[in-house]
DNA sequence: ACAAAGAAGACCTAAGGAGTCTATATTTAA
DNA sequence: TTAAATATAGACTCCTTAGGTCTTCTTTGT
């Protein structure tokens, strides 16, 4: 019975592409609505400039993370399912990616690479990656919400896209 | 005239995959070598189990990195160019991938995304980058190839692969 | 009942990583 | 002078993934 792989069983690597941003920029929003209030997704899209629809599956991944609640049906939508100070973007990153990891040898072991027990590479890479991952788990989505004012900038002009 | 996209052009995103892995053990390799012996390709894809012809790719890019130096013709093959503590990891990425980069608006800005003059997410990753890439420049070959052992071990066993 | 949402997942395209191989230029050794 | 050994350069394949689009089903508010 095959079936496909789950995103975790995928490559390990390290990958802040388009999803992590567009899930940064989504709570981020979240974050800086007054009282809870539900946004839909084509509403998150449209002030976002997120892809229509592509915000869905990001989406699932975060409330499957425990990051946002979904509200299902009619005036449904999302809020965020914790106070924005508590979401850590290394819980975004691996929430709508993976676990943060920088070289798959470090996930897989001798599986990966028959050297792994004598390997003197390894102890660099997860050096590097506690390094960085602590960096990431100190930075929260409220850190970003209110850098510079981004709050009042993104009620004030509905974040109008640049040329 | 088109030409194919050069590395430096391509996506710009972190990839600790083999290629850095390879790179690493062939520099190791070559730094655990007495006087400067000169060893050739496919007696480091042998000793280090590293697919036939795959690290010739590598060691262009090393060569244009300035990392090592290549000989051309019989009995040629490759030395270090500099001393193995001033080989950093950093330069080894650099060198055989990319620019150390953590997300691409870093690299493109407003090109990648029209947000990027407000974006308060952009100080994050170029924080978190600069973490990594002080620590990665702060580790060498040397430290790799001395760590507890390695180049004797390398030399006493050459290395026989795991079960 | 109906409309407005999320959930789930199929589907597509382009690009990139890993690996293999071949033709060519260059150098050493016999 | 010739043959062997070597790097150089690049074509080529295979597969996975990121990003994006769309459709169908289910749930819920009015």
């Amino acid at each position: 019975m095959k079936r496909s792989k789950s995103r975790a069983e995928r490559s390990s690597l390290m990958n802040v592409g388009r999803r992590v941003d567009y899930a940064v920029r989504a709570l981020s929003y979240l974050a800086g609505q007054t009282d809870g209030k539900i946004l839909s997704r084509a509403d998150i899209e449209k002030s976002q400039d997120i892809p229509s629809f592509y915000l869905s599956k990001i989406m699932k991944d975060l409330v499957a993370g425990g990051l946002v609640h979904s509200h299902i049906g009619s005036k449904g939508g999302f809020t965020l399912a914790k106070a924005a100070d508590t979401i850590s973007i290394k819980e975004v990153y691996e929430a709508v990616e993976r676990r943060l990891v920088l070289m798959e040898c470090l996930e897989k072991g001798a599986s990966y690479c028959s050297y792994c027990a004598v390997c003197s590479q390894r102890s660099i890479w997860e050096e590097a990656q506690s390094v960085l991952a602590n960096f990431l788990a100190g930075v929260s989505i409220a850190n970003i919400a209110d850098r510079q004012g981004l709050k009042e900038r993104l009620s004030k002009t509905t974040m109008q896209k640049a040329g």
